[in-house]
DNA sequence: AAGGTTCTGTTCATCAGCGCACGAAAGCAT
DNA sequence: ATGCTTTCGTGCGCTGATGAACAGAACCTT
């Protein structure tokens, strides 16, 4: 490994320039900056690399063979550097979006229009049980739901409210009926997601208030509890926006608002200012903005 | 063009790394300074390139656009280190060699043999009337003839004597005679040898000693001289080294040491202590030293 | 020849960057 | 749960690199 590639850098301007002077006021440095670091490498290297002159500096075949290789390192790092400066402002690479799967259905009509709109971004939709974590770069924009996170470097913004009702299949509704309201539970089987996150309204409200044996589909994926639904397992939670306007679910059991929650648009305040990432959350909000308003 | 290319080796560190404390580590430095160059340099391009958290630092695209850039040269650099390593030490590449050219007939088959005992060295042999610049670069090793040379940076040793003597060629001695130790030289025809260096003692001696319109071939280059004297033209200084075993040449006027000049090996100091210079300067002065003995 | 310009190279005072030390936070093992 | 380890982050004193100034050499111009 190298040790210093300041010195070689300069080192370099030198041999370009042919004179310890022009280098310096290239590199912006004073002469006997110049000097010094020249002198260090030369000691370091056991080699000299200029012939010292009065009216300059001549590169040794060392020095040349140094001027070969350190334009082409100046090239790459120029590029490089050119690159990386306007990376906050462009919009392309990776974009990756993390939700909890509930809001999958809902959000990814969304991304796929937001990508549209800019075709150099790549869109990495991740949606899991578990959570990303923002600070450990695995996503740059995520949707969460329920309480505010309380992450020291994360930017939270509210961003609507998730929205779960009861519902059944119109087969089991036609078959058992619902049990309305305030109506009985009693004989009704129910679907449940049984993961981790076991800390959801739902699942508070059903451990609350169905006795275990009524629960007999039980799903590690919100997926399947509303796959479970559909199929006429029993009743189950599903977001609104999923079954609103799907003839084949009926709302079993109106309860207000006992499982919406908050939702979140949360970034890691490194990525927050970034083109590319501000562009989204502005988008995302204006697409929730424009729902709840329909 | 780049600001700083040891900020970048910093941050090449911590990509690969994947902390502030490895890369401190490898690059042997204090882990708050690793911070302090990340800082910078973020700042400087505006755009973040590492995700900070407990664990360490996850690169971002790019962060881990720098890692393969800087990885690439790196590369480079560590080779072009490694060259400049050995080059003191490595019987290859070019070789500069100067002298007047009066002594171009002795040193070329010494030079000849030298370059086949290391078949890596390139050997340029410079014979010109002008002076090559060893503080310009011009060459690497030159023999100097009459003066001590007195230039401040040059290694100046002891290299035997420069040997011209006054020939004629067998077919002028045979036509015209020889003056002699003592002879007159009326009636001669001289060869001469007409260019800036007319300080070198044949040139203050004929001038001296012969009229001007005895001096009937005069010529720019010492080869040419001897060519003349050869084709009978007149006579001329040539060195003996040429001259001793020729047959078809005969000493013309015999004096004592007047055309002897001291000869001097004389290298720049920058480049003396390099192990080609060594072994040069080492077998020419093994070289003059078995003919004086011979 | 003499003055002006353009270089290098050295000395000295200053300051920025460095290492140190301590603190905080997060993960891991017991 | 509770230390223990690892890691980042920041304030403080200090050293080493830096810049200013001057000297000297070489070359050019007049």
């Amino acid at each position: 490994m190298v040790g210093n590639w300041d010195e070689i850098r300069t080192a370099y301007q030198v041999a370009r320039m042919g004179t310890v002077s022009g280098a310096a006021e290239v590199l912006g440095v004073h002469h006997a900056t110049v000097i010094r670091h020249i002198d260090a490498l030369e000691t370091r290297l056991g080699t000299k690399l200029f012939q010292r002159h009065a009216r300059g500096y001549t590169p040794t075949e060392a020095g040349q063979d140094l001027l070969t290789v350190a334009q082409a390192t100046d090239d790459q790092l120029t590029q490089l550097v050119g690159r990386l400066k306007g990376r906050g402002e462009e919009m392309a690479g990776e974009l990756i979006v993390t939700s909890v799967p509930d809001l999958a259905s809902l959000l990814t009509p969304w991304l796929a229009r937001f990508q549209a709109m800019h075709p150099g971004l790549i869109i990495r939709f991740m949606t899991d049980s578990r959570l990303f974590r923002l600070e450990y770069g695995e996503a740059h924009v995520a949707i969460r739901a329920g309480a505010v996170p309380e992450e020291p470097d994360n930017v939270v913004q509210p961003f609507g409210r998730t929205d779960d009702k009861l519902y059944a299949s119109r087969a089991y509704a036609e078959a058992h009926g619902v049990p309305g309201a305030d109506g009985d539970l009693a004989g009704h089987r129910f679907v449940c997601s049984d993961s981790r996150e076991s800390r959801a309204p739902y699942n508070r409200w059903i451990h609350a208030n169905v006795p275990d044996d009524q629960i007999v589909f039980r799903a590690s994926e919100q997926r399947v509890v509303e796959l479970a639904v559909r199929a006429g397992a029993g009743i189950g939670h599903i977001p609104v926006w999923d079954a609103r306007d799907d003839p084949d679910l009926v709302e079993a059991i109106p309860l207000p608002d006992t499982f919406s929650a908050p939702a979140w648009l949360v970034t890691h305040v490194d990525l927050h200012r970034t083109t590319k990432v501000q562009a989204l959350t502005r988008f995302l909000k204006e697409e929730a903005k424009a729902l709840s308003l329909q």
